[in-house]
DNA sequence: ATATATAATGTAAACGTTTACATTGCTGTT
DNA sequence: AACAGCAATGTAAACGTTTACATTATATAT
């Protein structure tokens, strides 16, 4: 019961091409068939089927987004950047999360294969051939938002984690620091290891001699973190601070230090990654590098949306999103 | 070129008829067409094309999710487990965020109109009389995730912000606590208000005395729980405890505390309400009351597909999830 | 006024699937 | 062997929209 063209183009007379034709407004139709139509259209508060068209266009204005397995705080953030987007484009955003009873692959499948959606974006950890395979596999594109750009030929938007890591570093140097430590995330995981690298390159550069036990391992929790620093602070030579990979393993680091009586940053000093929401609010609160999650949906959608209108660009093209250090008092 | 039913007939020496039949598995086709016809789908990688099934049936298999004007930390929480509740039952999960470009009342619109979902989910802090009149104005089933479910007739899910404030009031009652204070949220916020009532009338209940300076007015900020706890620190006579109509202002509350050199619980005592990432990791962790999101979504997104599928219940239902007192250190 | 070009509109097919209805094939009963 | 009854399959229409192509109306040039 929904008002269709068909009672438009009747109540004005005309046919059913004339009102799609002025409906989407790019056709030659006469400016008063036009406005008639129109106005009809509006008096009977008709709305397209969006369903219909899709369909019979060959194509979805159906964005589609594959969610990890992982809840994390700025997803909701990416989301309402990307759906933003896509809707000022005139768009729809479909979230698909990933999880026990649907993998990743399948989820890649579905959006390749059901029609569903003109195009997707995946945001992926990691990477690995079966993931490509799926990806490689059909014609409906795509862009990645990844830690790391260094995945195969794919359109994908990235952090700089590397950048960013190397940055803090040069900013612990100038800030007089010469004894630190780097506690790295899962060593499976792209954005801890280009962390960790940005970390060795920076520190060689400025000839920061780091000791092989200042490297310590943990894997992006705040109880790795505590232990990781706990582990630090028996080191007969201590850092002098220390970079986590992020900041739930630097928030570990404060746990650890205040248990033992410890002040940060007299003591030793602490620096994190990503600005989780607590780490502005952490006591003290917490220096590190705050990811512009909402620029990185909106490049992620504009250049998926590029690639679904078929406009001129087909090249690969690999942004790197810039990062923000953000200076607190915990250092 | 994807692979169509066609394609599979012409190769099985049947009809698109019985290919459909059997893809759909409902119907009587014999067990051997059956097999055959599903091996050459398999064999062809055919994946139906979900755009044109909704269409044909005149309706869809893509339940909406409409999200407010505001990013929340738990938002995330709740689409994934719509969208795995979604997923398990065959739907696909469409989000759609309200800002300054699309109004709550756009996005119910084309939820309503477009055809383009079967349902839809509505986040939603406050109701007024606009959005009432969108969500009578068209016959696609909807459910509200609300903090009041007196907001019409109205299928609605909620959070038991009453009970759970009066329970923590208890709690506190029980620990020893006589002059408990109160920092409420904005006033035209459901969750904000019905707290407020369960904190006055627990209180009413166990004949505590509630100074009207111990009524302060926030605004679900950290700044603002900041602000309102120092007044009341200046208050001649203190409460013993603060609690908090949400655990932003609570922790701010500790910044106005730890700013004078008071000691949480020792010199006051506080607490808040939906249990936040950053409130266990707080020091002292923060006794809150934990929201269940996952259940919220699940039930939610479960009712409505009961109502998709036109079952049995056609009756408004009103569900209440439980949360959870969550106790730690700050009291 | 006529011919021509072009603008406006109409006709009808197409998209992939489901499904009501029609037809065929098979089984068992007499 | 004839027929009923039902199971299996086929035929074709339908869904709402777009769009290639056909037709008609209008404007322009002669």
């Amino acid at each position: 019961m929904p008002i269709t063209i068909k009672q438009i183009a009747k109540k004005a007379n005309v046919s059913i091409a004339t009102v799609s034709r002025a409906l989407s407004g790019d056709s030659k139709v006469r400016e008063d068939t036009k406005k008639l139509v129109l106005k009809i259209a509006k008096q009977l508060n008709y709305n397209p089927n969006i369903l219909a068209r899709n369909f019979v266009k060959g194509k979805s204005n159906i964005i589609g987004l594959v969610l990890p397995d992982i809840s994390d705080e700025y997803f909701s953030e990416i989301i309402r950047s990307i759906d933003d987007t896509s809707y000022l484009n005139g768009y729809y955003t479909m979230v698909m999360s990933s999880h026990e009873n649907r993998s990743l692959t399948e989820s890649i499948n579905t959006m390749m294969n059901s029609g569903i959606v003109g195009g997707f974006i995946l945001l992926i950890p990691f990477i690995n051939s079966e993931i490509k395979k799926a990806l490689n596999s059909g014609s409906v594109p795509f862009v990645l938002i990844s830690g790391d750009d260094d995945i195969g030929d794919f359109d994908v938007v990235t952090t700089d984690n590397y950048q960013s890591a190397f940055r803090m570093v040069e900013f612990l140097v100038v800030k007089g620091y010469k004894k630190i430590a780097h506690i790295s995330g899962p060593p499976d995981n792209n954005d801890a290891s280009l962390r960790k690298k940005g970390f060795l390159n920076a520190c060689s550069k400025y000839k920061i001699d780091v000791k092989k036990s200042w490297l310590a391992k943990g894997n992006f929790t705040m109880e790795s973190g505590e232990k990781a620093c706990s582990k630090l602070l028996n080191e007969k030579e201590k850092p002098d601070v220390i970079f986590a990979a992020n900041d739930m393993m630097a928030l570990g680091c404060y746990k650890a230090i205040h248990s033992i009586g410890l002040k940060i940053p007299v003591d030793i000093a602490i620096t994190g990654f990503d600005d989780i929401l607590i780490s502005e609010y952490a006591n003290p609160s917490l220096t590190t590098i705050r990811v512009d999650t909402d620029r990185i949906g909106k490049v992620a959608a504009e250049r998926l949306i590029e690639k679904m209108n078929g406009s001129i660009n087909k090249t690969i093209q690999k942004k790197e999103i810039a990062s923000q250090l953000v200076i607190r008092s915990s250092c």
